[in-house]
DNA sequence: TCTGGGGTCCTAGGACCC
DNA sequence: TCTGGGGTCCTAGGACCC
């Protein structure tokens, strides 16, 4: 049976977001109305734009670039810091407004939803639905959102992002050669810089032009990536709505250092901080690792990682630690200046209670304790209420998200 | 000029085993 | 002596998404 899908989308989530929570603060300004972006902090070097508003946009300010090239575009451009928190609280707003049309929805990021309608409808189109929402979400929550009616899922999400703001479009099977064809490849879903100029070198430049290449050549030229594209430009997407809770498949935290660091122990202390905060995380997911990944990234931008596998899945921060900080003196090369320094777990397991008090010896229990007693005091008293003292006089260089 | 951070999935090559 | 290929696991790196 056909599928009713619809994709939710917010419309310049992060600078709606603040906009509604400046106006309820009693802010005169809304900063929808005038050339303004949300933007990282440029004396942490992460000063790129985060969201851009309708009149920053006029200006041709992007999403990704930095703010030193959007103020070339726009000098009196307003930029307005993150606030991960806020955006959290509106996500989870707008989720439990769509769960009164239906449960199965998948939160495919902070600002976007799909919602599997076939057997919610009731009589009602589905169209009709995706303008109830519509009104609903602007009058109830303040913030505006573009609704995408197809039948799966690739077809709603490239409808949601037709014109914008506010608005409901459709994008059905019959409708693809009008609606979708005549658009440039970047528009397609997935297809990215690097693959872009390799269909402009095939003189593919349409998305039409990609449905109507042959398959076998894509599969051929691309493999399954080719496959997908070719499907993608011929609106064929067979994937469900993802519904069902999951837990992460990994878990990273990476940091942009305030300046080049070409000095081990530095770059040591930094990622002992990120360890206690992933390890941190891994544990409140009641999860295992298996495999722990450390990344570098020079001043000139090359990007550079290993990985290794644990003897054993453990969530312990020692124990973590102690590979990762392996895996970065392997790698390290002696005065390389760092601009940024990451690491990661992956593999990640069920904690298996039963199997890990049979098993495990006297000394991981003590190290679990020790993880314990602090993960409970981080929990009640924040994240940054209990820290290494070794780690104190660097925790103004390096400010954790407090989870 | 200055370029975030958190994810998922895929590929390719080497090691190792049968 | 000289020759094989399939399968699985591991690691490094890349592409893409928001």
């Amino acid at each position: 049976m056909e599928k009713q899908i619809l994709h939710v989308d917010v419309n310049n989530a992060f600078l709606s977001w603040t906009a509604v929570d400046m106006l309820k603060k009693g802010s005169k300004i809304d900063i929808r109305e005038i050339p303004s972006v949300i933007g990282g902090d440029e004396s942490r070097r992460s000063g790129i734009v985060l969201a851009k508003s309708p009149k920053a946009k006029i200006f041709g300010i992007s999403t990704g670039e930095t703010l030193y090239q959007a103020r070339m575009k726009c000098p009196e451009l307003q930029v307005f810091p993150v606030n991960y928190q806020l955006y959290k609280e509106n996500s989870n707003k707008l989720y439990q407004l769509l769960l009164q049309y239906t449960d199965k929805i998948e939160r495919f990021s902070v600002d976007e939803c799909f919602l599997d309608m076939t057997d919610c409808l009731l009589g009602d189109t589905l169209l009709n639905k995706a303008n109830e929402i519509n009104k609903r979400v602007k009058k109830e929550l303040g913030f505006t959102v573009n609704v995408g009616v197809a039948h799966n899922k690739l077809l709603a999400k490239m409808a949601s992002d037709f014109s914008k703001p506010d608005k409901v479009h459709t994008l059905f099977e019959e409708e693809i050669p009008t609606k979708m064809w005549q658009l440039p490849i970047s528009e397609l879903f997935m297809l990215g810089r690097k693959t872009i100029p390799k269909l402009y070198n095939m003189r593919i430049k349409t998305i039409g032009q990609l449905a109507k290449t042959d398959k076998q050549l894509m599969i051929k030229k691309f493999g399954k990536h080719g496959l997908m594209m070719w499907e993608y430009a011929n609106g064929i997407d067979n994937s469900e709505v993802q519904y069902k809770y999951e837990k992460p498949k990994g878990v990273g935290n990476s940091t942009t250092l305030p300046m080049d660091v070409n000095d081990i122990s530095k770059l040591e202390e930094t990622l002992l901080a990120l360890t206690e905060q992933v390890t941190y995380r891994l544990r409140r997911y009641n999860l295992l690792a298996n495999v722990v990944n450390v990344q570098l990234r020079t001043k000139d931008f090359e990007d550079k990682s290993h990985q290794r596998k644990l003897p054993e899945a453990t969530s312990n921060t020692k124990e973590i630690y102690a590979l990762a900080k392996e895996l970065l003196h392997e790698m390290y090369i002696k005065g390389t200046p760092i601009r940024l320094i990451g690491m990661r777990v992956d593999n990640l397991v069920e904690k298996d209670e039963l199997q890990l008090s049979l098993f495990s010896h006297t000394d991981n229990e003590k190290q679990e304790k020790i993880d314990k007693v602090v993960d409970d005091l981080k929990q009640k008293y924040g994240y940054n209420s209990i820290t290494r003292a070794g780690k104190l006089h660097s925790e103004d260089k390096i400010k954790l998200k407090d989870m």
